[in-house]
DNA sequence: CAAACACAAGTAAGCGCTTACTCAAGTCAC
DNA sequence: GTGACTTGAGTAAGCGCTTACTTGTGTTTG
């Protein structure tokens, strides 16, 4: 591997003319430059990373945490993150947390010693939770995203850090109108299939799954509520162990289309139909919920990368210094859209 | 951010003796060692990674060159590398060449540049093809991949460099097996709709195509034949071209799972029944295929998990230099899973 | 009891860059 | 023509580590 010195020898110059013609600074002599230019190419020159990184502070990496790259919506993150940041020379690392507080963490330790200048998180859970040792968790996590000492940006409805921005939708409002869909519908056995107990997002989705329930006067019934994986053979699981109690509900309202797309098969399975037997409303992706047969009655969310993008965005601004103001909170919209599995009558097979 | 320099001061040691515990040296008296870590845990001292790298020549990182992170497939392939990876420390960078060689070519001086000590790659175009300017571009990559200076998996049937290892499946043999079910359930105009002409496993799929097709005395009619993207939305435009054009086939043989999804979106919405009227076989993921409705009969790819996680393992093994041997070829089998979209007369709706 | 050895800890060089500082050679105004 | 400025290029320090080499202590051996 050549060095800048190998360089700076050959071109007749020295190492601080290289790195200027490197570094694009205007103040070189276009034939030096030239000569530089050249020697760099006859001898492949490439700079070392580690040794820049070492005087600049920077790595021009960003780390990515989300639950599991294999749910389509972060692959899209991941892909949206990557595009974005990828323009403007930063690479991607990946990891993933299984929605684990533990993984989380370590994480965030492996990408504070190889020295990243931007994180995005979805985080494991965050948010004003009364479940015991949460808070102490989570705040364990503000501290070591402060530790890291870069700008955030954080997929959570919830403040993560002092600083750090956010992208995400109005969770509770999602669960909401999905669950008032179902409850217009006259449904009263709802189930609720939900992400972890502790996922930020799963809790925000029950909070306006049960103030939908308030609001049409139907009690909270404990038994039909399950906390899973945001994963599609989670959701089938979830649904057979609730037929399997005797539980059957009129209606499912899935955490996530993944879920959505679980309980289907296991309805089908059970030779139950969709919606004449059970309705189902799910927060999820437009595409994925147009394309399941039946089609999917759901709360849509803009496409995951729109989240990568977006994020990516608001953390190079931060990176790059053109912003430093207060936490931003970007909300993006959500719709219902109904279809096949809550349109009765409309059923196509 | 605290240095080494701070830890030996604070311990009362020098630097070698800090550095010493940090790497598990056994020489360092157990008294010492306590001091250190104490002093470290004190300043929350995190080890600089670019400075190690400097000196150590290792970064602990390998990329990951793959077409799409937003397919299925190597979404699981990314997360298999990932686990494997993870317990050795290894960190994973993610490139998506989207199947262009030049996206390809530009991530891998990316990687170059940041130093990665081993390469896993999905090559956009390799192996032995007529096409014009093929030839030169390939060996343009082959370059590239040998002066990058690391080991190398590769996940295309055809060596992509000198020992670099690869694991993958027999692909012709996929695609003949494919076409082979569909002819023998008498078939005789069937469309294959694959990924793009240079991707080396859509060429080698097509391969396959052709001669079940010369082996069952069907003449090849290259208006059947197209060549698009390994992705749902490319597969529903493909299959509507083809209708629009009044080349409406008795059967489709899919480049992958993907576009069978698309396919069979597009064949529901102009009202053809699927296998009635359009039979589908395609090459693909196990679960997927089975989820889908109807099912799709596939000749099925062992999941992407597990190659992510062979190549991430036979990488480990060059990286540390557990194995210096000749390139190896890992070919995983697959297997032909007769299911609804081409068995008449056991359509479930 | 001295010479030879073993071994843990320290010293300091150097990995490949960037950049503050220095210097020499123009350029300009008076 | 001379002193005050520019300005482009070179010098060298130093980023935070690892490690070959050196040093000093304790142990062994004849």
């Amino acid at each position: 591997m050549a060095t800048i010195y190998d360089v700076s020898k050959r071109a007749g110059v020295s190492t601080a003319t290289v790195s200027r013609v490197l570094n694009n600074n205007p103040k070189v002599d276009p034939d030096l430059r030239q000569q530089v230019m050249l020697a760099v190419s006859e001898l492949r020159y490439v700079p070392n990373a580690s040794a820049r990184s070492l005087v600049t502070k920077q790595t021009y990496r960003v780390g990515l945490i989300i639950s599991d790259i294999t749910n389509p919506f972060f692959a899209e993150t991941a892909r949206g993150a990557q595009d974005a940041l990828d323009d403007r020379g930063y690479q991607l690392l990946l990891a993933n947390s299984d929605d684990q507080p533990q993984r989380e963490l370590r994480y965030l330790g492996t990408f504070a010693q190889a020295g990243v200048d931007g994180l995005l998180i979805e985080p494991a859970m965050t948010g004003p939770q009364s479940v015991a040792g949460q808070r102490s968790a989570q705040r364990k996590l503000a501290k070591e995203l402060e530790a890291l000492g870069v700008p955030i940006v954080s997929y959570s409805p919830h403040k993560v850090a002092i600083n750090a921005d956010s992208v995400g939708i109005d969770e509770e409002l999602a669960g909401f109108k999905a669950t008032d869909h179902l409850l217009n519908l006259g449904n009263r056995r709802i189930a609720l299939i939900n992400g972890p107990t502790q996922n930020p997002v799963g809790i925000e989705r029950a909070q306006g799954y049960r103030r939908a329930l308030e609001r049409h006067g139907v009690p909270f019934e404990a038994d039909l509520t399950i906390s899973t994986l945001f994963r599609q053979d989670e959701g089938y699981k979830a649904l057979r162990s609730l037929l399997e109690r005797g539980l059957a509900p009129t209606a499912v309202f899935a955490g996530d289309d993944q879920i959505a797309l679980g309980v289907l098969l296991a309805l089908e399975e059970a030779g139950l139909a969709v919606p004449r037997d059970v309705a189902i409303v799910c927060v999820g992706d437009a595409q994925v919920t147009a394309a399941s047969r039946p089609s999917l009655t759901s709360v849509t969310v803009p496409r995951g990368y729109e989240f990568g993008r977006l994020g990516a965005q608001l953390l190079l601004e931060r990176m790059g210094g053109a912003y430093t103001g207060a936490a931003r909170e970007v909300v993006l919209e959500t719709r219902l859209l109904i279809r096949d599995s809550t349109a009765t009558g409309l059923v196509s097979v």
